[in-house]
RNA sequence: GGCCCGGUGGUGUAGUGGUUAACAUGCCGCCCUGUCACGGCGGAGAUCGAGGGUUCAAGUCCCUUCCGGGUCGCCA
């Protein structure tokens, strides 16, 4: 800074500093250089302002300014004035005014960047992962950090405010079955072992609540390697938290103060509350889907009970063997072309669907290929189910259950969208209640737990456990905001015996378990108060916050699909050395 | 692991078998005292992601591969 001390931030400035000395420092954004005149847009995190050269300035500062260029750092000393009539620039912040240049330091030069530091560029994400650094900034950017910021700030004010404490858990902890791929960690001092980072904060949460904290939350990166999506990161961060003493109304109701609280920090929107609530059944059947994006109607509507002896033997044997046939009603989508209906059908395919039945209502009646299968009552039926009018198209999918609803769920999403029927304003929360427990895998050929293996089951459900596991529903909730789950946490178990119970029901020997979980369900025999809790998606909830469709766009310094850090060239080779004394050898088998 | 989209001067794109690969922007130089995506004139800048093949001829067609993105599986 060469003895010179910041007095203002660039975006600050406006008419009340006029005539005020100001000491500014920032990056050059723009210059305009007239010849006898120069303009000089300065920016720093707070805005950008228009620097005057003129060359009867001291400080030889006209000439210095010649030579600055894109992004060189500067800082200089002017008197800030209104602007000349006719040169007020409303689409500045600071657009009122301007600073004449009575000294200037060129703090440190810089190479012409790869790509423009603006908001409007166009830049192909892996450039712009590259120079990170770079990247982050542009004013867009830096808005979605700070309102990241402001989020975990208002979390930690919200939460510290209804005496919750935040409390760091192990980064290095065990390794576990169940649930996503485990990160791992060799253990040099303990050769051969290894620890694993973690999912989730889960049981280190529960053991504070047998410790007797009471209310604790953390804002916890986890780690979970899997395949990387839009909204999932190798590593990612939670607002985990857990109460003891409370029922599922308490966790909910708290959990809705403290969103509210957040949005109307952050981004200053006021939400509805109560939310509404969904069972997962509920859920399924009406939206396909257990996150349902409600800003928008286009329901799945069930039309089996009218096709069960119907003559089209595709829904007929499928409605025998036990699965669905349903269909959603595409308004004044008639005369979609033939080409863009085997788009969908595609598209439904990759969902396990065999097929995409469809129906154009016209002028001229009933145009598809199943109505001749169908009797007029049928095909009338099917018609009042769907609320069909004329210009409409109604497509449906018969199928198992999980078919109907994954296809169907995502076909409505898909049209949806097309049709622009969703509106980006809208702020849609829900909770989706009443989980089913397990689900079962047909690889492993064993019941798995949905949410996890330390929710509670429903109370009357208890009794399944044994022979009816597929029925007994969870003390689980989720929390969806615009068909994306923001949310999820559940009632726990905290009596020993129903702990042992639940393993044994997910194939677990009482050996494996006690291997496994031991530590946990020695815990509760030493007086463990009923506990549960909730763990909200940061990043996820900034991406819809900031309107981004990547989560990426949230993290500072995110990884590519390929769980790459393009910038930093992670993950890389090691040394022999070093996988010496971690015991390690690498056995790279390279395809051929 | 599957499917889909993309990769061409720094950046963003055009180029569907045939001259010297085009345009915009950025960059460099000169000119310019009210611009704000300043303007004018001139200039430099590309082994068309990589490898192989087909062809008289390949940015373009074929195969393989790498990289980025989307998605299904996967993500308790």
């Amino acid at each position: 800074m060469q003895g010179w001390k910041r007095s203002h931030a660039c975006g600050v400035l406006g008419l009340a500093q006029t005539e005020q000395e100001v000491t500014l420092t920032g990056w050059v954004a723009r210059r305009r250089d007239h010849g006898g005149l120069i303009f000089v847009d300065l920016r720093d995190r707070t805005g950008i302002v228009q620097i005057v050269f003129t060359p009867d300035m001291p400080d030889n500062a006209f000439h210095k300014a010649e030579a600055l260029r894109s992004e060189f750092v500067i800082a200089v000393k002017g008197k800030v004035s209104a602007r000349p009539e006719g040169t007020v620039n409303p689409n500045l912040a600071t657009g009122d005014i301007e600073v004449y240049c009575s000294a200037l330091r060129l703090l440190n030069a810089a190479k012409t960047p790869p790509f423009y530091i603006a908001d409007e560029v166009d830049v192909d994400e892996s450039i712009r992962l590259k120079y990170r650094y770079l990247d982050l900034r542009r004013p867009e950017m830096q808005r979605n950090l700070v309102l990241r910021h402001r989020v975990t700030k208002a979390m930690r004010d919200f939460l510290d405010r209804h005496d919750f404490v935040e409390i760091e858990t192990p980064i290095m902890t065990k390794s576990t079955p169940e649930g996503a791929r485990d990160y791992l960690v060799p253990s040099r001092v303990n050769p051969g072992k290894f620890y694993a980072l973690p999912q989730s904060p889960q049981i280190y949460k529960q053991l504070l609540m047998v410790a007797g904290l009471e209310r604790y939350f953390q804002i916890a990166r986890c780690f979970r390697d899997e395949d990387l999506r839009a909204d999932r990161q190798p590593e990612f961060t939670q607002l985990d938290l857990e109460m003891s003493f409370v029922e599922r109304e308490d966790i909910m109701e708290i959990m809705e103060d403290m969103i509210a609280y957040l949005f109307k920090e952050a981004i200053g929107l006021e939400v509805q509350r109560p939310f509404p609530r969904l069972t997962y059944g509920e859920a399924m059947d009406r939206f396909g889907s257990d996150k349902p994006d409600t800003r928008f109607a286009m329901e799945l509507i069930d039309v089996s009970p009218a096709l069960e002896s119907c003559g089209f033997k595709v829904f007929q044997s499928v409605i025998a063997a036990g699965g669905r046939v349903k269909g959603i009603n595409a308004k004044g989508c008639a005369n979609m072309p033939r080409r863009e209906i085997d788009g969908l059908v595609d598209l439904v395919a990759t969902y396990g669907a065999k097929g995409l039945a469809w129906m154009q209502v016209t002028p001229e009646g009933v145009k598809s290929p199943i109505t001749k299968f169908l009797s007029e009552g049928e095909l009338q039926h099917i018609l009042d189910r769907m609320e069909a009018a004329e210009g409409d198209l109604l497509l449906f999918v018969a199928d198992i259950p999980a078919v109907v609803a994954a296809s169907l769920g995502a076909l409505r999403l898909e049209l949806g969208r097309r049709l622009n029927l969703i509106d980006a304003d809208k702020h849609n929360f829900l909770w989706v209640i009443d989980f089913p427990m397990f689900e079962y895998d047909g690889e492993e050929q064993r019941w798995v737990a949905m949410h996890h293996p330390f929710t509670s089951p429903q109370d009357d459900d208890i009794a399944l456990l044994d022979s009816d596991p597929g029925q007994v529903k969870a003390k689980a909730y989720d929390m969806i905001l615009n068909g994306t789950e923001i949310g999820g946490g559940s009632i726990r178990i905290y009596d020993r015996a129903l702990q042992e119970k639940l393993f044994v029901t997910l194939g677990f020997s009482k050996e494996e378990a006690w291997n496994q979980f031991g530590h946990l369900m020695e815990a509760f025999e030493y007086g463990t108060p009923p506990h549960g809790g909730i763990a909200f998606g940061l990043d996820r909830l900034v991406m819809l916050m900031a309107k981004r469709g990547s989560i990426r766009d949230v993290i500072a310094f995110p990884k590519t699909q390929s769980a790459t850090d393009v910038m930093a060239q992670a993950p890389s080779e090691v040394s022999p050395k070093q996988l010496r004394e971690l015991h390690i050898k690498s056995e790279v088998v390279l395809k051929k």
